[in-house]
DNA sequence: GCCCCTGCTGGGAGCGCTCTCACACCGCCG
DNA sequence: CGGCGGTGTGAGAGCGCTCCCAGCAGGGGC
């Protein structure tokens, strides 16, 4: 009774003359077992089990042209993966939804101009099923290398130039939220609220500002100031405000860390907050939030149900039994109320 | 002139067909062109590049039984993936390395013990050639788990138990970093030194608090206080430190993070640094290091350096061609003298 | 001038799987 | 009782590649 435990491991065509089948039925039962008789589909499972079987993923792969793998792309110039902890969050729902759909991740570190030949190639080179990008820079060429390597792929984040026929993004509402932090400001009577920008060339930022503005349609171009998205940008930030405008009552900060660099300014000038300055953030990220004294008011956003999001949409780019091509997603946000505003 | 640049991929069928040789040959070209005579490497050459010829992954692994991937598995329960560089520096040290390796970086993101079951059987699935794991937790039955799986695997940080025959691992001294900051405060004249130490399930806090005790050998226990990796953990810990010892000199931080919210507490008590206290960090990450007022004093370690050693190791032990198998290493560290001590 | 040896090249098998077809079998209706 | 449709099953052809081995030059030694 050869049983070979150990050793190479066994094909299918093992599984098949040991349940006494042909090698197609045990393909069969392996995948699904759909239009195999009950009996012989038990016989097979047995056998399965009895040998240790798992299919070889790349004969798998040759015959069917699906990898059961998706790229994630991620650019180095994003100094940012480093600090924030948003990227780490994102990822984790894309691979928990990749999971659910059996499909593992690949991640793809771009390193720069040089790196995108490596990273055509091995888009083209059919290594992957599909792509899931982070576009959010402007000067980015990545979302035109990758259109242009014709593999599937979702956004994250608002790439800057929307082609009509371009690849779907997900996205929070930014400017959305934006408006609701600023309108919760002024709902509490505030009337001089300046506000903290991101990086110009981050579409988030931009939209940021553009929400801002939204609802402070003539507010004074000197109550914006340039941050970084970083906790020190922040807090320079803040002092270049007050010292600009020394009556400012309240401060939206383009996302959790610049608040908290902003609050920590705030302190160190002993003004007091919420009392003399109101302070709203973006991003409600836990690992941030948490640090902030007072309890940070911020704009939420689902960002791991956003990575899931991403999967899903390009799951249903995959499907080939038609249906009509997954449109971009903007997720809502929502006012997460606390006590510095 | 048939010149299929679009449609279906082209195969080395083409490819030879294309140059006038066999598929043999065009295969020799496209491995590397050993025991080719020129002209006819030149010209496959150029029908590869006619023909935008790229080697179809599967097809290669089918035979060849190599992967050109390694799965990189981080466990969830390290909540630290969040709010600490440390991880992100050291895939980016990885990514780096696999690439110049030919290899990708297949993401395995555990979600806890449920999940066991599909990593090992994705790992006994033969998708990659090796596995490079952090296994830092006492707790986590995921080293076992992946010997099981006989796949040849490197860890990032000292197991809890190093078994002779395990894989072996990449860490950095902390025991000895820990020994040079202690060592570099006695030498400042600091003499009551206490210690805030890491998670007490983490290797690496284990070896730092060994460290600390290597140098004051009789040192009171109550001048280690438990930390747990993260700012405000730090900041707790200092101001209980100052409620057991008020009149302590120094401080040594597990790590900088946990160093910066020891710096914050000092500073809101008005203690000054490092005329009263003096402390030190370790780790010397750059985008933590950068907020510490005063620049923190701290121990310095290679953390993408150990990132790329990782794959070496692994790369070595994937090398067929004998060799003893490579042993654990041990990164040096340094410490990086800045002005809070 | 012959033979052997070295060095390239091509033919062909086969990696492990899926999937199309052809065929066998059963039950049912006429 | 014969024919027909439906359902299961198996044989076999590849998917695109590597690599073994046979074969065929060409050169040098005797």
């Amino acid at each position: 009774m050869p049983d070979p435990i150990t050793g190479p491991r066994p094909t299918l065509e093992a599984v098949a003359a040991r349940a006494g089948v042909s090698r197609a039925t045990a393909s069969r039962v392996v995948n699904g077992g759909a239009g195999v008789r009950a009996p012989l589909v038990d016989k097979v499972r047995r056998a399965v089990e009895e040998l240790g079987y798992v299919p070889n993923h790349a004969a798998r792969t040759l015959v069917t042209r699906r990898n059961g793998a998706v790229a994630v792309i991620i650019a180095e110039p994003e100094f940012r993966i480093f600090s924030d902890p948003f990227f780490a969050q994102q990822v984790r729902g894309i691979s928990r939804e990749l999971t659910a759909n059996d499909s593992q991740l690949v991640l793809l570190w771009v390193e720069g101009r040089g790196d995108h030949d490596r990273i055509a190639r091995y888009l083209g080179g059919g290594h992957v099923d599909g792509a899931l990008a982070f576009s959010v820079h402007n000067d980015d060429e990545l979302p035109a290398l990758i259109e242009k390597s014709r593999i599937p792929t979702v956004f994250g984040g608002r790439p800057v130039e929307e082609r009509s026929l371009a690849a779907p993004y997900v996205d929070c509402d930014n400017r959305g939220g934006a408006r609701q932090a600023v309108q919760h400001l002024v709902s509490q009577g505030r009337r001089r609220i300046a506000h903290i920008a991101g990086p110009p060339d981050l579409t988030a930022a931009i939209d940021r500002v553009d929400g801002y503005r939204d609802v402070l349609i003539d507010a004074d171009p000197s109550m914006v100031c340039q941050g970084d998205f970083t906790e020190k940008g922040g807090a320079l930030a803040m002092a270049e405000l007050l010292e600009r405008h020394p009556d400012l009552d309240a401060v939206f900060a383009a996302n959790d860390l610049t608040a908290l660099g902003a609050l920590r300014t705030l302190r160190e000038r002993g003004v007091r907050v919420p009392e003399d300055v109101a302070v709203v953030g973006f991003d409600d990220m836990a690992s941030v939030v948490e640090q902030a004294d007072p309890a940070l008011t911020t704009v939420h956003q689902d960002i791991e149900g956003m990575g899931r999001l991403m999967v899903k949409l390009l799951m249903r780019l995959l499907d080939e039994t038609g249906g009509p091509a997954p449109a971009s997603v903007i997720t809502p946000t929502s006012l997460i109320h606390r006590a510095s505003a």
